[in-house]
DNA sequence: TAATTTGGTTTATATTATAAACTACTTTAT
DNA sequence: ATAAAGTAGTTTATAATATAAACCAAATTA
């Protein structure tokens, strides 16, 4: 009937963060603050989450003097994204 | 950008109760927990809380002599789900 | 050189989800 | 009649999650 939604994906603020990777070769962790309004604790606890799960891949390094962390999606998150899409499927219909 | 998820809304558990109460007039407590596949105090616990929010109304009767817990989606909640539908659109785009 | 800003991480706390334990009653078996 | 098992839930305890606040190190600006 209802099929399980991940709950790795099932989170506001990592699935912005998917959804903004999911458009963009790569990302760093000032753009994606921007993007999803979040605040950067929350951010970087929940890229860690994401990058643990295999979802995406987090690259320090620096920019001239400044530190800066990109963020990519992978092949294996896009693949959870598109399964976790499905999913909502059987809660929503065909309504979004 | 990303439009806000309704907390009360996206959890796996609440959202599969309204979309079931969505399909039907009215749906009992051992219904909804068949349909579901949740556990009973699980549910006693989410089907309180959307009564709390008013997206559903919670009827408490007896069938013969046995307790029975009748379930309704309202007006509220039809129109809160709407628009968290709405919400994840900003996520997902057309993909559901 | 002192304050402020940048780019984060860590930690503490509040909220949430969930299962386990419990209540109250009914049905069935002895 | 009484014990055992089942039904329909609720309450409570615990684990997981989300989030902001506090913090840190280095760079920039005054």
């Amino acid at each position: 009937m209802f099929k399980e939604l991940n709950p790795l994906l099932h989170s506001e603020l990592r699935l912005a963060v998917m959804s903004v990777l999911l458009g963009v070769e790569s990302a760093d962790f000032v753009f994606l603050r921007e993007q999803t309004g979040a605040t950067a604790g929350n951010l970087s606890v929940q890229i860690d989450k994401l990058q643990k799960a295999g979802y995406i891949t987090i690259e320090k390094g620096f920019k001239g003097k400044m530190p800066r962390t990109t963020c990519r999606i992978t092949e294996e998150g896009i693949a959870a994204f598109e399964e976790y899409v499905t999913a909502l499927r059987s809660y929503i219909g065909k309504r979004v």
